[in-house]
RNA sequence: GGGGGGAUUCCAGAGCGGUCAAAUGGGACGGACUGUAAAUCCGUUACUUCGGUUUCGAAGGUUCGAAUCCUUCUCCCCCCA
């Protein structure tokens, strides 16, 4: 099966400009995907541009990930209904250097010919001065062209405006596809389908300066089957930097994933084949509630992204927090592995004095650990049978905890309905 | 520069002298149900030592009593130049 078939029975393909398929099956071709350094690490969104590389990789091609030193200082008006604000130079070389690092665990660098490539565009922007770039790139494109552009058409129609800035950044991503073109033998440019304008701003750039054809493919834009936005929970995005969102609750995010969208998911976020693919959905439908699928799915992204080994901590933590998480079973662990499986879960520290005189639940809750933020509210959380200590329900809100409550001599396990957690540590 | 309208609890938005901690809807959170789902139903959504206490852009004032009336200030929106 060729890459674009590939991408077309996964539900990935959005747009792709005459001609490529020919291109990409005549011969191993260069393609590269653009990352822009907007923070310091990539997020779910990104995935399925990762994907997409990988395979393009797989398919025999070369795949480029390019990250946007030199466009993250300008900023893509693409999907941006405002203006954005410009990051440092200090604080974008810092994010390249995260996204690269990143980037690297998933592509294969070392394997012949179509081993893959990292490029950073501010390595050939930054020399390139403002009078060359006008006369050498600018002299090319018209301005009515570039106004025609969906990303600059909704803003001058608009309110907001836009700058000269990040009106000229179609045209800085558009050089970069000449320079790789010209440079790296790079024929085609992937992205998601917000990209196409930038994207065909390029394939007219080589067009015009070069005089050769390029190509181009957009991938879909993820959607959620109830229409929210993917990849962003209450508490903020899904990063990939398992500091910013750890391993436990980026497993959880693939876990909660509705039916419908692990359908679609499971094809565009792991390598499965088709009839794997398939034969898991025959075994979900036969009993939805085990949710099979969407353990595949979390199981295949979480190592991929992360490792073999996070994923069983997840796992681990996740058959206590939600399963059969009995009290014997945390009073069975050592005391790293408890921070462990309570890594990333809200954490309290509370003087020993405290409990040593014994404290009322409502002033330990929301006075001396963060759960609540007054003790009314505790209170009335408690009255509505929505706090557990140690597993343990809570029935009054006056109950009293000292030492003799705690975990391994040093914790308490405070849950607020089922699914949040806090830990207690008592120092 | 001139004229008009507005600022209410997380949001939208009622209230226009006492019965207002403030309708209603949304959101959020919790409970039941469940598959750590969806839908549905129920509850909570200023603080409290449960006696009360502090809220309706800010500061003053009128009144027995103000989110509601008056004055000043700050900010927002609209219209005309």
């Amino acid at each position: 099966m060729n890459f674009i078939e590939e991408l077309r029975w996964r539900g990935m393909l959005h747009d792709i400009m005459p001609g490529t398929e020919e291109q990409l099956n005549k011969q191993m071709t260069a393609g590269y995907i653009g990352f822009d350094p907007t923070a310091d690490s990539l997020h779910v969104g990104h995935l399925t541009q990762i994907m997409t590389l990988i395979h393009f990789q797989r398919a025999g091609h070369k795949p480029v990930a390019l990250v946007g030193g030199a466009t993250g200082m300008v900023g893509d008006p693409s999907g941006k209904s405002a203006e954005r604000n410009l990051l440092s130079e200090e604080i974008l070389s810092h994010h390249v250097q995260c996204l690269e690092a990143q980037l690297k665990k998933f592509l294969d660098f070392d394997c012949g010919a179509n081993s893959a490539l990292m490029v950073n565009n501010y390595d050939w922007f930054k020399e390139f001065n403002f009078l060359d770039f006008i006369r050498d790139v600018g002299k090319h494109i018209t301005v009515n062209y570039m106004m025609a552009k969906d990303s600059v058409r909704k803003r001058l129609e608009g309110e907001a405006g836009m700058s000269f800035t990040e009106f000229s950044y179609q045209l800085v991503q558009g050089y970069d596809f000449y320079y790789l073109w010209k440079e790296r033998n790079c024929q085609v440019q992937m992205g998601g389908s917000d990209q196409w304008g930038n994207i065909v701003t390029g394939t007219e750039l080589i067009r015009r300066k070069g005089g050769a054809s390029a190509f181009a493919i957009t991938t879909q834009l993820i959607k959620k089957a109830d229409g929210t936005k993917f990849g962003k929970t209450e508490s903020g995005a899904i990063w990939l930097d398992p500091a910013k969102t750890s391993p436990y609750k980026f497993y959880q995010f693939w876990i909660n994933t509705s039916d419908d969208d692990a359908q679609s998911w499971i094809r565009i976020f792991t390598l499965k084949s088709k009839e794997e693919i398939e034969a898991l959905e025959q075994e979900h439908a036969l009993a939805p509630h085990l949710r099979i699928l969407q353990k595949a799915l979390a199981n295949e992204i979480t190592v991929r992204v992360h490792s073999k080994e996070a994923l069983q901590m997840a796992i681990k933590t996740s058959d206590f927090l939600f399963g059969n998480g009995s009290l014997e079973f945390l009073k069975s662990l050592s005391d790293t592995e408890i921070l462990d499986v309570f890594d990333g879960v809200p954490q309290f520290k509370i003087a020993k004095a405290e409990l040593i005189v014994g404290i009322h639940a409502t002033d330990l809750l929301a006075e001396k650990a963060g759960v609540f933020t007054s003790k009314g509210e505790a209170r009335k959380m408690i009255q509505g049978g929505g706090v557990s200590i140690n597993k343990e329900k809570l029935s009054d809100a006056n109950q009293i905890f000292d030492v003799n409550q705690l975990i391994n001599d040093q914790y308490l396990v405070v849950q607020k309905g089922k699914k949040n957690y806090f830990l207690l540590i008592i120092v």
